[in-house]
DNA sequence: AATAATTTTTCACTTAAAGTGAAATTAAAT
DNA sequence: ATTTAATTTCACTTTAAGTGAAAAATTATT
């Protein structure tokens, strides 16, 4: 139907796909851990995103990673997350301003 | 001076020496993530004992994990952490009576 | 033995990350 | 213009990790 980098799925979807609450997926979206296409100011998710975002569940859940050291390894640009890691995101992290500063 | 596996450190020197509270020692230990000797009631550590749990701040503070994951991975006996581990420690997990599990 | 000193234990507290509920705002659709 | 729906904001909850301080227990000292 829609190719892996298409985003085509709203976030109310991609949410109760993932069993998390959309309000989770604003919170990764503000240190750039996802990176959703918007039409007007609509998000729209790709397979791709579903599937990373399912990633960084597993690492954190299985993997008992945090946020913050998942960012540190898309900064690193480590193997293991680029094979998984939308380009948009890691390119969100071209840009040396590093995004969860800001918050913590 | 002491072989590696003597417990010989008192856990204030070893607190110190990790730069960490000695309840924070304390605490690892509820959770058997480190098995001192008791001479006494006095705590002793090995030369073992600090590095695995220099090893265990490494992996909390630098990739990022946390106490229930790398429980998992003693559990697991995952190689990563078998090489590292002290056995009395790899050991106090074969009861699958649960560390963790009492307390969350 | 009595007292002092030290270690351990307990209890309740702090801090920070992750996540969320609900109201308010903003934009889009009718 | 009014309704509808997504977003944003704010403050809150939850949990893990760690800690302070007092109480209890043990060991050492006089």
């Amino acid at each position: 139907m829609f190719n892996n980098t298409d985003k085509s799925y709203p976030i109310e979807l991609v949410a109760d796909f993932l069993g998390v609450n959309s309000r989770t997926l604003y919170y990764y979206e503000r240190f750039s851990l996802v990176c959703p296409a918007r039409r007007g100011r609509k998000r729209y998710y790709s397979k791709q995103d579903i599937s990373w975002l399912e990633y960084i569940r597993e690492l954190m859940y299985d993997q008992g990673m945090n946020l913050r050291s998942i960012i540190v390894l898309i900064k690193r640009r480590d193997n293991v997350i680029l094979t998984r890691c939308p380009e948009d995101v890691v390119n969100s992290f071209k840009n040396y301003l590093m995004k969860m500063d800001d918050y913590f």
